[in-house]
DNA sequence: AATCAAGTTCCACATTTTGGAACTGATAGA
DNA sequence: TCTATCAGTTCCAAAATGTGGAACTTGATT
């Protein structure tokens, strides 16, 4: 009865986004029942919303009938993103970061608990091409999420720590809120943040927190690399570096976000 | 009075994506009043629009009441493109194509009269990054956009080429559907296309397209360089290795795509 | 032929959306 | 200081959309 159904206080809207949601988070395509369990919508409601979703290019339905994501939400993306000023600002600093470690730079943005990577500039030899841009992960077990955390303010931090689940992906993963906001305390001393294999292991990171004044974007940068190229001492080493392209960056992106219209 | 708004005919829905369109094709943020002209939405209307798709997360009020585009699009596109079973089979063969060449390699999907840029593997020293990933381009000026057109079925093709706009972006570009529709009988009938500098000066390209039988995708990939380093001979020279590429693409996929829902 | 499951259509009902108009509040000019 | 103007927000009766249970296809299975 309550499977799933997000159905947040958008109206309309937010049903056919729950619905979207439901299609993309799945793996493979879904058929109509996979979507009316998941949904919890009955299944005329259901009915009409698929089709407006396909008629809007943002689901495709193939010919078992079943769904899929559609191209529109790639294209939306791609415009958002390509027009985001924000990256541009940001991107020859994660060039320069990657140029003076030769590992792989990211820049992450705070959405609630999570980070959501925008862009990247890694090693060449890498497996994996573009991809992880757009990918989100908790903040609390990512240097970047751990950094933008702690440049909320107490109350807002303490909310939203509040409704955190803790996962523990790996054994450093912190389990409780106590160790994080622990934690977040001495980013806040230090201007900076590692990830000690907290997320995945054998990888390790520093991070900065990136402020823009004027603006409530709340940001980070990063260096990452596995644990047995990267020491932690490596790590330390960086922390000015990448601490100083984070400071840029806002700097930067407070002068030319905060006017207004046009850009080069 | 009639700017622009493309209220589709899928009700509240198709007016919520219209707004979404409006503020993410513009370029910067865009006011109350910006929308409003651009929308053509009646001012409560938007309002209330507006509202819902920033308490989506579709779109981000910044301070000074102005809207962007909101990360929620990057995280849908990332899910549904990191989770996309064709770009996967593709992957590899993308590859082996670049190994071939040391060129640029696209693999693009038809959508009406655009082709969708899906996925990439490019020469390191290029400039941009990952970038062009769900870049939609023009199909009747673009290598893959011709090949794709050569697969469908004649009365689609008039309908969908009766509804081009035909913009010259250089001298090479088809002005006509006449042309266009000529030039589709000669790849037809060769199993590749050119794109003889059509859609950028000093850029061309081989392209195959792919058919995925028991799939209505029409897909195809691409071999793209600068004229000064790639002669049309050059890629002729390479139009055998493209056809196969695709050929190969096209099988794997039937076989991948069509059963239904498990992974690697 | 009968049964079952999946998807689609229908339609009286009710919630949501609609959009003109009135309101607030900031900024500028007289 | 007092209007005038403009941008954004709120309101609410009327209208349109969305809702969802039930009936209806379709097509496979027994």
């Amino acid at each position: 009865m309550d499977t799933d159904g997000e159905t947040t206080g958008t109206g309309t809207l937010g049903k056919a986004m729950a619905v979207l949601e439901a299609v993309v988070t799945a793996d493979g395509p879904q058929r109509f029942t996979d979507i009316l369990a998941r949904s919890g919508q009955p299944r005329g409601t259901l009915h009409r919303l698929l089709s407006h979703l396909v008629e809007e290019g943002l689901l495709v339905q193939r010919r078992d009938l079943s769904y899929e994501p559609g191209l529109r939400l790639l294209t939306l993306a791609y415009r958002s993103w390509s027009g985001n000023r924000f990256r541009d600002v940001a991107e020859p600093h994660l060039r320069s970061l990657h140029a003076l470690t030769g590992e792989t730079v990211h820049l992450g943005i705070l959405r609630q608990a999570e980070i959501v990577y925008v862009d990247k500039v890694e090693s060449q030899q890498t497996v994996r091409m573009s991809s992880q841009i757009g990918k989100a992960s908790p903040a609390y077990c990512t240097g970047i999420g751990k950094a933008a955390l702690s440049l909320l303010p107490q109350p807002e931090l303490e909310r939203i720590v509040s409704g955190m689940a803790f996962h523990a992906f790996t054994p450093h993963t912190h389990r409780s809120a106590e160790t994080l906001l622990a934690e977040i305390v001495d980013i806040r001393r230090q201007g900076h943040a590692f990830d000690r294999e907290e997320h995945e292991v054998e990888i390790r990171c520093v991070a900065a927190p990136i402020r823009v004044s004027g603006s409530d974007l709340t940001a980070g940068i990063s260096v990452t690399g596995p644990a047995y190229r990267v020491s932690m001492e490596q790590l330390t080493a960086w922390s000015g570096a990448v601490r100083e392209a984070a400071a840029a960056i806002g700097e930067e992106a407070a002068i030319r976000l905060g006017p207004g219209r046009g850009g080069p």
